[in-house]
DNA sequence: GGAAGTTAAACGTCTGACGTATTGCCGTCA
DNA sequence: TGACGGCAATACGTCAGACGTTTAACTTCC
């Protein structure tokens, strides 16, 4: 009978390696509560001899759980390895480097939209009505460079997709859609639109700046989504050739 | 914005220590594509000598990579280390996690719920359009099985809303809001709800399916709405205890 | 030709050693 | 007295080598 190779490790196993369980088991200590952030796991040698094993083998579960940024490490006396306390910015790094490598594989562009714009168009909603006039300021301070910038490289337009997702007041939010942003743009904009393309990506966010101002939601959210239909069909476009 | 010195890793290091920094370079080699999911790695005694470190260096580099699941080792003869094919669930997993502990200090209720209706809505009008006939059935399943445990754990209320997700056939919708739900659910429903709660959300889930048989997207979108500003009232009170 | 045993490649783990960063102590000196 | 500078201790970082374990391929024998 021909083996069939399990594609990756999702066949159960039938022993977990050693490294593989205390990684587990001190995973299941912070996520519970146990551990709190801050907190002072045991030295390396002081963790082999607790779990029964070779110092390799801690070091080896512990760098699985500190590339998951569960833990982090200083060297020194007073070292040591320490829970982490969570920060947003590592979820969407890891979102952003995973969804890339999906979007290389399997994910499709349309499925990117639409959640893309599920979300984008309730937060410029919520970014009208909770803006504080600081956040305002920093919106237009960005569309004004963009249409500085108009007809050059537009380095940066996630700059205003970015600043408004702050300015709809919900961490989760940006977490999730940050990354999705960014994954469209890396994978789409190469460089090739047309100028018309920019102007009118420029009038977009400029209209939709106002439309925070004046705290018009119903204003700013068709605006995000009219903007929005317009990139679709630009990334559509793109993707074709 | 009273800060601490450093949250975690983020201070600038003088020196990366070379596992980071092996794993960096592999990392951006297989996100970059010049690696492609299924390549084979050279073996860790060769991977030392091309970076001209030890063993066991390799090693916790590639601990670090196989926990962000970028690859995965297998052993024996014609074993290694292969770079691995994203898989939606892995992306899940993590975000369950790390949201679960975003949620345990920071993420208020109101955030997770806010962003859960901006997906799940939408959710449900693409699954009136979307679905297909087994779906439906699998999701008439489901509130059967509901319906039949009302009274007792509820142990799966999870199961609709799952279901719900896949009728609108987009990957990355389940991805992000899947872990959304999850965290909630752990978080607030701790068996505490009282018994018209159950039947409340037993009749909720009912009228929905009812109307993605009808493939009635505004009103599966405005049960939906519903369901879910009941869940928010539900989810404060018991937050409030 | 098929089943059972052998082999070899690669990962898994252990041990011990040495390097290096960091901190705190402590003595010296102005 | 107080500040500066060096020493020591601790804990992580890295290396080298050895041995065990797993697994697929090869070999042998019936």
């Amino acid at each position: 009978m021909s083996k069939q190779v399990v594609p990756h490790g999702l066949g159960v196993t039938p022993v977990r390696s050693a490294y593989q369980q205390i990684a587990d088991q001190l995973r299941s200590l912070i996520v519970s509560g146990e551990l709190s952030p801050g907190d002072r796991l045991p030295s390396e040698p002081e963790l082999g001899q607790a779990f029964g094993v070779g110092r390799s083998t801690v070091r080896e579960a512990l760098r699985s759980l500190s590339s998951q940024h569960l833990v982090y490490t200083s060297r020194g006396v007073n070292g040591g390895t320490f829970v982490a306390d969570v920060d947003p910015r590592t979820i969407t790094a890891y979102l952003e480097t995973s969804l890339g490598l999906l979007s290389a594989s399997g994910l499709t562009v349309d499925e990117l939209l639409t959640v893309r714009e599920m979300l984008e168009v309730p937060a410029a909603r919520l970014a009208a009505t909770e803006r504080t006039d600081d956040e305002l300021a920093a919106l237009r301070t960005a569309v004004e460079q963009e249409n500085a910038e108009s007809g050059t490289q537009h380095e940066h337009p996630q700059g205003f997709h970015i600043l408004l997702l702050t300015c709809a007041h919900n961490g989760l939010l940006e977490v999730v859609t940050q990354p999705i942003f960014s994954v469209l743009k890396n994978r789409f904009l190469r460089g090739n639109a047309p100028s018309e393309f920019w102007d009118q990506v420029c009038l977009d966010h400029q209209g939709m700046v106002e439309a925070i101002d004046r705290r018009d939601a119903d204003t700013a959210g068709e605006l995000m989504q009219h903007h929005l239909h317009r990139l679709r069909e630009a990334y559509l476009e793109m993707d074709r050739r």
